[in-house]
RNA sequence: GGGCGCAUAGCUCAGCUGGGAGAGCGUCCGCUUCACGCGCGGAAGGUCACAGGUUCGAGCCCUGUUGCGCCCACCA
């Protein structure tokens, strides 16, 4: 419906077989190169989802929770060590406590043992660099089987991974008398314990980021699991110089900051999910355990040769599937497809700055690994469109505004103008005046152009003004190489707000506005309209990529015999189209036009080239009834004001001797040019106000 | 907590390496001018968030303040 000029014969869908046996494929290699591995680590389990999800799907949200500092015993002494936690719940999966090594006040504890509130467990107290001494007590209890940083230290310091809590967000069997209750219940419950034994030191509110999950809004419960993993440095380092090198390139550049404080960073990716749709990994285990990774369902387990095997149960997350988009798409893994090396590596990707991580890095990465070049060389971070309240676009605030209802009622031309003039290197509003301009101008477009080809001689052929041709014939052509010339350079940048301004521009203005008024008024002739056919030949070209369908059905009434608009090649820029005398001239006469629409009573008297067809132009002289001499007058002093204000500032700043002596050269000649023609213009319009008078 | 960005006409936004504030829409005043009233001509409308600083000169550079947005982050 937009007009998009895509490859429908090659569309592909996630789940083709092909593009199966890709993700399976790139799997498998992983996996045999040593990336890909299964182990057990604290993962984010959304309990609602009943799946892991990655750290990119957790969003943190505002909270406020209540901090306890909670009294551990000592073992052999009477002291107690202060720990403080907002999840008195995970105490009972307290594998360790931990200080600073360089804590004065605890080093004599290190190397001892304290005991776990509740359920008496002997745990060691061991010293860590990661304890912050200045927060809460300067003691850390350290619960590697629910909270991702104790997970760290545990693995460093070989502690026991225990689990208080289940997948079902209940309490497990560990926690004895709590077992079986949800976790908000057992808090509660464990506090009150806590204080009948008179082991809580104190409360206070505690507001901190907690982890949710993006989908479904479930606070993130981090618990053990057996998961599948990708190890993701060794993949990451050429992909990040690709960027660092300027290979590839980000629009705007800014974006590259969100790629590289993510890529410097990467920890283990989580590719496995426990969801009911995706691709399923390919990996059986036989009834002893071992793994057989292949393409395939193996006959028999590759370890112990066991015919008995099962399926991992599990899934791949999304987004490892769309890793391989660039490739997998043209024929990858096999290369019978010749796409694959005509298209591969292509040039933009664009996209929303969202993705930068979850997609447009993670392609960065299997591009090079298995394709070894990058994907693309330049990734386009386009706006993000808010509704026109400034608020996010959602379905649920009922604040989206459905594409193809635009098209319905603005037309396709006129959604892609709006949607190119919005466009920018930071988000904006939704603007429909962007739109509703992209309509005008299209409808302009049509108009002008079929009023234009009522000048075209029959037989006329398209050719371009030669030296001899009329004025405006040069001076527009000469306009219609600044303006293809601008376009090109914009679009290059990807500054497509700024090349509908200079399409819009060149054709409102210059060409309907200046060039078809000045050419309806001159003798027909021959000659010309074989220009006129030649330029609008030349806009609809050049307008083509943003107003598809009004440039095609235009093309369609050229005279001739032609194909589709869409088939011929964009105009390229001619600087011998340039003419400085026709600009000055044409430019001149503009401006004196524009002087005397503005006051019909000016004395100026036209440029003495002007033709006839020009002169037509001017306005009628109005009556010299009293109103309009008013209206004079008025307008007089109005310019004799400005004049006088033009005139003071430019000798405000000769007065200034700093500018003088600082100021370069042409500057300040320039000032001098401004003070002697606003006296001049100064003096004319009091002669005139005296002749009035 | 760290980082990035934005505050310019009633609205949505442009303003490149610092030299007299722009566009479109909206508003107001005129127009049966042989393409278009989705049009033509004209006009009004801005202490460029605030406070300092650098400079002959700042919307643009520096510092700070206020308000807003986004990204990243495992401080109990």
């Amino acid at each position: 419906r937009l007009g998009a000029t895509l490859d429908y014969d090659h569309e592909r869908f996630t789940m083709d077989d092909r593009y199966v046996q890709a993700v399976l494929t790139m799997f498998v290699e992983l996996y045999r190169k040593g990336y890909i591995y299964r182990d057990n680590r604290l993962i984010n389990w959304c309990p609602t989802c009943a799946s892991t999800i990655s750290d990119l799907e957790v969003r943190y949200e505002h909270a406020a929770d209540t901090l306890f500092e909670v009294r551990y015993p000592i073992k052999g002494t009477n002291d107690f060590l202060h720990v403080a936690t907002v999840r008195p719940e995970t105490i009972l999966a307290d594998t360790a406590v931990a200080v600073h090594p360089n804590d004065e006040r605890y080093r004599h504890l290190v190397g001892g043992t304290a005991i776990v509130p509740l359920v008496n467990r002997e745990v060691p107290i061991i010293a860590d660099e990661y304890v912050r001494t200045d927060f809460g007590t300067g003691a850390l209890k350290v619960t590697p089987g629910h909270d991702p940083n104790d997970f760290e230290i545990g693995r460093r310091h070989g502690l026991p991974e225990l689990a208080a809590i289940g997948f079902d967000g209940r309490m497990t069997e560990l926690a004895g008398e709590f077992a079986g209750m949800p976790v908000g219940e057992a808090r509660d419950r464990i506090r009150d314990a806590l204080v009948d034994q008179q082991l809580i030191a104190n409360e206070e509110l505690y507001e901190h980021e907690v982890g949710h999950c993006d989908r479904t809004g479930d606070r993130i419960e981090p618990l053990i699991s057996l998961q599948w993993f990708m190890r993701m440095d060794e993949l990451a380092r050429p992909a990040n110089e690709a960027v660092r090198s300027g290979r590839v390139r980000f629009h705007p550049k800014s974006q590259e900051n969100t790629y590289f404080s993510w890529m410097d960073n990467l920890r283990p990716w989580c590719i496995s999910r426990q969801l009911w749709w995706g691709h399923a990994i390919p990996v059986w285990y036989c009834p002893d355990g071992h793994q057989t990774v292949d393409l395939a369902e193996p006959a028999a387990c590759a370890t112990c040769g066991s015919g008995e095997l099962e399926r991992d149960p599990d899934v791949l997350d999304t987004w490892f599937s769309s890793a391989l988009w660039p490739f997998a798409t043209i024929g990858w893994p096999q290369r019978d497809d010749e796409r694959l090396d005509r298209y591969y590596p292509g040039n933009v990707l664009s996209t929303d700055r969202q993705i930068i991580n979850l997609w447009v890095a993670r392609m960065l990465m299997m591009g090079i690994e298995f394709m070894g070049d990058i994907p693309f060389s330049d990734v386009l971070i386009h706006s993000t469109i808010y509704a026109p309240d400034g608020r996010r676009m959602s379905k649920s605030l009922g604040t989206g505004i459905d594409p193809l209802e635009l098209v319905d009622e603005h037309g396709a031309d006129a959604t892609r103008y709006g949607l190119l003039k919005m466009s920018s290197t930071q988000d904006v509003r939704f603007d429909r005046g962007a739109i509703e301009e992209g309509g005008r101008l299209a409808n302009k477009l049509w108009n002008a152009a079929r009023f234009a080809l009522t000048k075209v001689g029959a037989g006329a052929a398209a050719a371009p003004p030669g030296p001899g041709a009329p004025l405006e014939d040069r001076w527009i052509a000469s306009r219609f190489d600044a303006a293809l010339t601008d376009l090109l350079h914009q679009i290059e940048r990807f500054d497509f707000s700024a090349a509908t301004k200079t399409l819009y521009a060149f054709i409102w203005n210059d060409f309907c506005d200046w060039y078809v008024e000045l050419a309806k008024r001159r003798p027909a002739d021959a000659e010309g309209s074989g220009v006129i056919l030649w330029l609008i030949e030349g806009i609809l070209r050049m307008a083509h990529p943003m107003l598809p369908f009004v440039t095609e059905a235009i093309w369609e009434h050229l005279p001739g015999e032609r194909g589709l608009l869409m088939l011929e090649s964009y105009p390229e820029p001619d600087a011998g189209r340039r003419d400085d005398q026709a600009d000055a001239a044409v430019g001149e006469w503009i401006e004196f036009l524009t002087i005397v629409r503005a006051d019909p009573g000016t004395s100026r008297t036209p440029p003495e080239w002007a033709p006839d067809h020009f002169l037509q132009l001017l306005p009628r002289r109005p009556a010299p009834d009293g109103a309009a001499a008013a209206a004079i007058l008025s307008n007089l002093e109005g310019e004799r004001d400005q004049a006088r204000q033009e005139l003071a500032r430019a000798r405000g700043i000769l007065a200034n001797e700093g500018f003088l002596a600082k100021a370069p050269p042409a500057k300040v000649e320039e000032e001098r040019e401004k003070e002697r023609r606003y006296a001049a213009r100064l003096a004319d319009i009091e002669a005139r106000l005296a002749e009035l008078a």
